[in-house]
RNA sequence: GGCGCCAUAGCCAAGUGGUAAGGCAGUGGACUGCAAAUCCGCGAUUCCCCAGUUCGAAUCUGGGUGGCGCCUCCA
């Protein structure tokens, strides 16, 4: 397996810590609105790299946090009336709900940062003690300058960055690439006790302590944005190995921007669209189906249009499962014939492409081809039997389904149960049909259409399709 | 100023040295009472431009052009 790693900008081979078993980091939401379709990027890539690992038999420790003290929660709950816990509370709750809606399976653990402070002030203590930290009345900085290896992820020397910096008049920092670890507590701002006075951890200290807390010192994987690669990312590097004097993360994996008109979606621009806006106006399902699409690392440009595209592919996988489903309930009973187990042995080369797709640094663009083109096959293969066996079906349907789950390609609930009404309406139209009355017969269908519920007629019977937003 | 990314059909998007995957849209046909779904066929002599390396380049090198990102909170 291959993994392009931002340190070396290299694609890499993947060796784990401890064989076998994969400890991976991301860096969550800051919880004080609802997640944009940027936001979604990272998270969706990310519980298909974990389902990836999975599918090669890995076994994996998934930490996402939540960012739940904040400058942005502290102005969001003035502005509401509200405590900052009960803002990051609310939008905890409205992450899953997004999370969830895009086919993504929760974190093995959703650590909060509050919950942590106990370790992040342990973790500054220590800096403290080895000469990295420095405090200014309350505030604790990070001393850049001692960090040998500062500018390693972003590729720049601290004299670059220091250039580039932009130059805050009231700053009492050494150095303006210091970064506050924890700031002393401003009135009516949520704060902890510390040796430092009251206050709250600055923002990239969580994610370190975090990280090496459940995750241990060392870790295979660490992933986010390209926007955090700096500074967040840089400091937590800086942190982490200036206070354990080992390495931090051996793969270091950011996808590419969503953008609009070209842009990047940002906060800050004002430029977003939320994940449940979206979701309103075209399902999550295509969302997701849409950041499959294409590789993790290549900017995406959101717009009605692709997303259009991508629900309409997806329309084309949910048809193939619908088709089998249907031909293991109403296909004929015999068994395999030799024929059909040569064809069915014959689609292991889909799985075997869909492997090495993946194994390259996660193409799921490549990958998802070859699920396409293991559906032409199978839909060919089905249609061209005159009566296809329940047998065919069912071992058709296995391969598709293996693939698509890797990817979490999403098929919506359970099928529903057929209502009586409709049951009734159903066999209205097939007696019309026989008496080749075809007005009435269409009028039905058409009736039942508006409702959601499409009727295709094949040599089997009619088949009932319930359409998902 | 520093660092980095991108440019492939109408749209989206893989491929990164051996002669252009896949999806959407379009279109011709088969199937159907008509549909839907599905299948078969059709679309880039060519991968932003120029020069070079090579038997051979969309893929490598150099130079342009255009777009984007990070260096500041941001996924």
């Amino acid at each position: 397996m291959k993994i392009f790693n931002t340190l070396s900008m290299q694609k890499e081979e993947f060796v784990p810590i401890e064989p076998g078993k994969v400890r991976m980091y991301a860096c969550g939401p800051t919880v004080y609105n609802y997640i944009h379709v940027g936001n979604a990027r990272p998270i969706i890539m990310f519980d298909v790299l974990r389902r990836y690992f999975e599918y090669r038999g890995y076994e994996v420790t998934f930490v996402q946090n939540f960012t739940d003290v904040d400058d942005k929660i502290i102005n969001r709950a003035s502005e509401e009336g509200i405590s900052s816990s009960e803002v990051a509370e609310k939008y905890i709750k409205e992450y899953f709900v997004d999370a969830h809606g895009l086919g993504v399976r929760d974190a093995t653990i959703h650590p909060k940062a509050t919950e942590n402070i106990g370790e992040i002030v342990k973790l500054i203590q220590t800096l403290m003690e080895k000469g990295f930290a420095y405090e200014v009345d309350g505030d604790v900085y990070f001393r850049a300058s001692k960090f040998e290896d500062y500018g390693q992820l972003c590729h720049q020397p601290l004299s670059e960055l220091q250039a580039g910096a932009r130059v805050d008049v009231s700053d009492c920092k050494e150095c303006a690439v210091d970064f506050a670890l924890w700031k002393a507590a401003k009135p009516g701002e949520p704060s902890w006790d510390s040796p430092w006075g009251k206050g709250r951890p600055g923002w990239h200290i969580e994610c370190s302590a975090m990280s090496c807390r459940y995750l241990g010192d060392t870790i295979d994987i660490h992933c986010g944005g390209q926007d955090l690669a700096f500074p967040h990312h840089e400091n937590e590097i800086a942190q982490s190995e200036a206070a354990t004097g080992k390495k931090f993360v051996n793969y270091w994996m950011h996808n590419g921007f969503i953008s609009i008109d070209n842009k990047k979606m940002s906060k800050s621009l004002n430029n977003f669209f939320t994940v449940r806006e979206a979701a309103e106006a075209y399902g999550y399902d295509a969302i997701r189906m849409f950041m499959l699409m294409s590789h993790y690392r290549s900017p995406l440009n959101y717009s009605g249009e692709v997303l259009e595209q991508a629900k309409s592919a997806l329309e084309r996988l949910r048809n193939a499962k619908a088709n089998l489903e249907f031909f293991i309930e109403n296909g004929g009973d015999s068994g395999l014939s030799p024929a059909e187990e040569e064809f069915v042995s014959g689609l292991d080369k889909y799985r075997q492409r869909f492997i090495e797709a993946m194994d390259d640094d996660f193409n799921t663009a490549d990958a998802i081809s070859v699920v396409f083109e293991l559906v032409r096959e199978i839909n060919s293969a089905v249609s061209s039997a005159n009566a296809p066996s329940k047998a065919l079906a069912r071992r058709c349907l296995d391969i598709f389904m293996e693939l698509s789950g890797v990817l979490g390609i999403p098929f919506g609930g359970e099928k529903d149960d057929i209502d009586p009404e409709i049951q009734e309406l159903i066999e209205k139209r097939q007696a019309a049909r026989k008496a080749k009355n075809w007005a009435e017969a269409d009028r039905i269908r058409d009736e039942l259409k508006a409702r959601g519920i499409v009727l295709e007629d094949t040599p089997q019977g009619v088949k009932v399709v319930f359409q998902t937003k």
